[in-house]
RNA sequence: GUGAGUGUAGCUCAGUCGGUAGAGCACUGGAUUGUGGCUCCAGCGGUCGUGGGUUCGAUCCCCAUCACUCACCCCA
């Protein structure tokens, strides 16, 4: 038997329900705040993740779909989204526009991970990215949208972490200061706080074993270290979240995973959703465009996972409200089935959901499946019917049954039968 | 890539201290010659993940392998 791939799985209904309401609420909070969607390529060119997550980070390294396409050029099932997003503002020349670009994306990212709870190889994220714009109101209005719509779908109990990370002039200092704090507590740090201490020093900060965090308390912060600009930038951010009453946290350890962050970056958490507890995550990314080759371009944007967002969200328990039909038609037999099928095309074009079965059934197990479907009604269509043109109709609430002529079918329907 | 746990009916699971298996739900039919839901009765459905070993005999014990799940790692 062929299955799904490892780390892939089919959304079946009644679940295809809760990502289409979950989807279509992302859809109004956005265009709310004014943001446009954006559709992108699923695969890129392989350069494009490479230089724009950045060619150290664990996704790029080991964790992308990389494949030659026919003509040797290689290319990459994308594993995030921002990178196609400035892409595209660069290829398309945006940058024209006088004013602030905002866009949002919904797909299937891919990512060769070892599948977990809540972390599949293709997993589905909304993004939305704010380009041309450094002010620290718009980030403050992007975390306000997020909480909007986490509200709307019904996810409860999250904590904002929010961090700075300084920018090409104040970081550099910090790494150094780091590195240097490093080296001398190097031996009281577990083996992979060791590996990352040449690899990735910033990840240090992000340890989450026990026995590593009394060692990392003492390091160096890097809101100590950050420039004038950088640091008023901060400060303003975090003054617009207080004004709005959204509560945070200041986690100088928060560290992104992907290279091209710089000053603000943020991450929204739900405990409940087991060890990858993150929702969103998102940042600044300034210096992204022209590692892409493009214009110097500020950009400040997110990524949020729906399949862990779906996973905590109350719309699952909501009964499937959609879906039932108003009229079953029942046929009788194989001439009554094709006259059955003309009655129901008719009833359609009217916009009556309607539903018929083409299984040779008895009139019960037809009224059977009728009720496990909840239909409202049920029309029965058999040899006795045809001849006198009046039909059966049964409400299926309370078994009431009218006898009506064809053309009477919808009007009884829509009038309260 | 590493570790742990779990693989028995479509689903959720029981069970056999080694003698080729059962429940509930679901499905089909009947009780009601063309009338659902409740109830009752009957039926359908399993190479006990796969391959090998031990044994007179393995679903059960051993080994390998695959799949799934969770965790590490990393991240959404």
């Amino acid at each position: 038997m062929i299955k799904a791939i490892k780390g892939t799985r089919d959304i079946l209904p009644p679940e295809s329900a809760v990502w289409n309401r979950v989807e279509e609420t992302a859809r109004e909070v956005l265009s709310v705040y004014g943001f446009s969607e954006i559709r992108t390529p699923v695969f890129e060119s392989t350069e494009l993740f490479a230089r724009g997550v950045g060619a150290d980070t664990d996704i790029v390294a080991k964790e992308m779909y990389t494949f030659d396409d026919r003509d040797s050029r290689s290319l990459t099932l994308r594993p995030e989204g921002t990178a196609s997003v400035v892409r595209a503002y660069l290829e398309h020349q945006l940058h024209r526009d006088p004013q602030i670009w905002k866009v949002y994306y919904l797909g299937p990212m891919f990512r060769r991970e070892r599948p977990q709870k809540g972390r599949f190889r293709q997993f589905h994220q909304l993004g939305a990215e704010v380009l041309g714009s450094d002010h620290p109101a718009i980030e403050a209005e992007v975390i306000e949208l997020l909480q909007l719509f986490l509200d709307r779908i019904g996810v409860g109990e999250t904590e904002l972490l929010v961090n700075s990370i300084g920018c090409g002039h104040c970081r550099p200092g910090f790494l150094r200061k780091l590195q240097v704090a490093l080296s001398e507590i190097e031996d009281r740090l577990c083996q992979d706080c060791r590996r990352r201490c040449r690899s990735n020093p910033l990840r240090v900060l992000d340890c989450k074993r026990e026995a590593c965090q009394p060692v990392i308390e003492r390091l160096p912060s890097i809101l100590e270290f950050l420039d004038e600009p950088c640091r008023l930038h901060f400060d303003r951010f975090l003054g617009y979240l207080e004004r709005r009453d959204i509560g945070f946290r200041i986690v100088p350890r928060l560290v992104r995973g992907l290279d091209y962050y710089t000053r603000t970056t943020f991450e929204i958490t739900s405990r409940g959703l087991g060890a990858q507890n993150a929702l969103v995550g998102g940042g600044r990314y300034d210096g992204l465009a022209e590692v892409l080759g493009g214009q110097p371009t500020q950009g400040f944007g997110f990524a949020l996972g729906l399949e862990r967002v779906i996973l905590l969200s109350r719309q699952g328990d909501r009964p499937a409200s959609a879906g039932q039909p108003q009229l079953f038609v029942a046929p009788l037999g194989e001439p009554a089935l094709d006259r059955a099928s003309l009655m129901a095309r008719e009833f359609r074009r009217q916009g009556i959901h309607c539903f018929m079965d083409f299984a040779p059934r008895s009139l019960k197990s037809a009224l059977r499946l009728a009720n496990k479907l909840q239909a409202g009604h049920v029309l029965i269509v058999g040899e006795n019917e045809l001849k006198t043109g009046q039909f059966p109709l049964k409400r299926m609430r309370d078994g009431r049954q009218i006898l009506v002529s064809e053309t009477e079918v919808v009007s009884r329907l829509e009038n309260g039968f």
